[in-house]
This record gives structure tokens, C-alpha cells and sequence, in this order.
DNA sequence: ACGCTGATGAAG
DNA sequence: TTCATCAGCGTT
């Protein structure tokens, strides 16, 4: 089966590596007895306590908590009081980063051919028809548990890859440059 | 360019 | 306890 789902150590490793290898990659989400799967289009990198758009660069708190802890869990949060982001904590434990992910194009499924899920080209659309909230924050992404998992795609090669700005983080001085923005070619 | 909306963290 | 801000989106 190309289901394979990806394991807590995919996540254990550079932050920048793990947001180019999930392009390609399949966001699975189960909802009351339907399984939607997307593919992974668009990331941002999220990278430790000096990293000024990173949440974690106010420190160890409540909301950040689960940033400091193991990868492989999801980081899901409310943003501009109506929509919802979601990462994937990266690195070893104790230190915080994670994978935003924006964007994701509909997969054609032999199951439910004529699939209702069109994709989603921003990160609050994302979480919104996928149904994603804050009750999946501290969940695991590896497991079917949760019932949001990733699973191995195609691997996007190098030169399919065009890194840019990340979006939303004017406010980040000299950070908000970092091109820590991955999307797949067209 | 703006308003919507409520969680978050900093200030008091 | 208040207050400004915000990893977005849809409309003007």
C-alpha cells in the first residue's frame, strides 16, 4: 500500500528538510465515516525561540507548551478569532519548531470518485473544510488515532521546489525575509 | 484597503 | 483586569 503513514522519527530532524519532504505528501483527515485525502502543496517553517514569527520565540507557555515537546504532534490554534492553522511539531524534544501547513490539492480516491473536497489554497480554508480545530492540538500526526494523519507521497524534487517569503509576518523584523516558504512548481 | 472575530500575552 | 495584536479571508 502506498497508505504508509509517516512515522514520529520523519519529524525528528531539520525543520527546513521535514517542510520541503512533506510537499507531496498526502494530510489525511477521517470524518464521520468518510476519509478525505489531500496532497501537501505549500508549507512554512516555524524555527526555534529567536525566530520572531515563531509563536515559540515568546517563550515556554501555555499555548507554545506542545511546540517544546516531542515532533510528530499536531500544533493546531485559533487565529483572527474565525479560522484555525495547523502545524506538525518538528526536532527533538526541548526545542520548538513546526510545519505550517497552507495549502493542499484534492486526490481523486477509487473510493469516493466524484470526491466533495476541493482542496484548499490557505491554511484557514484548509482547517476549515477539513473540519481541523483546536481539539486536535497536542494529537498525534502519526498515528490514525486523532484521525488526521500524513502519509508518504511522491517525493517533489529539488528543482520542483520554489522557496519564498512567509505570509502574515511583516511584524517579524529581519525574520519575515528568512525564506522559509516551500510550494510546489506548477 | 478594511472589517470581521476571539484567543493570546504583555502591561497595569 | 484591560488592551493591542494577530502564521487569514472575503469584500470593497
Amino acid at each position: 500500500m502506498s497508505d504508509k503513514i509517516l512515522s514520529q522519527h520523519f519529524y525528528k530532524k531539520n525543520t527546513l528538510e521535514i517542510a520541503k519532504k512533506l510537499l507531496g505528501c498526502f494530510l489525511v483527515r477521517r470524518l464521520d465515516g468518510r476519509t478525505v485525502k489531500a496532497r501537501i502543496i505549500e508549507t512554512e517553517a516555524y524555527i526555534g525561540q529567536d525566530d520572531l514569527a515563531c509563536h515559540a520565540s515568546k517563550g515556554r507557555t501555555k499555548r507554545t507548551e506542545i511546540m517544546f515537546g516531542p515532533p510528530g504532534y499536531w500544533y493546531a490554534y485559533m487565529i483572527y478569532g474565525m479560522y484555525h492553522c495547523l502545524n506538525v511539531i518538528t526536532e527533538k524534544k526541548g526545542f520548538p519548531a513546526a510545519v505550517l501547513i497552507r495549502a493542499v490539492d484534492p486526490v481523486k480516491s477509487n473510493k469516493d470518485h466524484g470526491a466533495s473536497f476541493n482542496g484548499a489554497d490557505g491554511p484557514g480554508k484548509l482547517c476549515r473544510d477539513l473540519k481541523i480545530d483546536r481539539l486536535l492540538n497536542g494529537a498525534k500526526a502519526y498515528t490514525r488515532e486523532s484521525g488526521l494523519w500524513i502519509t508518504q507521497g511522491e517525493p517533489v524534487a529539488a528543482d520542483k521546489i520554489a522557496a519564498s517569503k512567509r505570509i502574515g509576518v511583516d511584524y517579524a523584523g529581519e525574520w519575515k525575509n528568512r525564506l522559509w516558504r516551500f510550494t510546489v512548481k506548477k
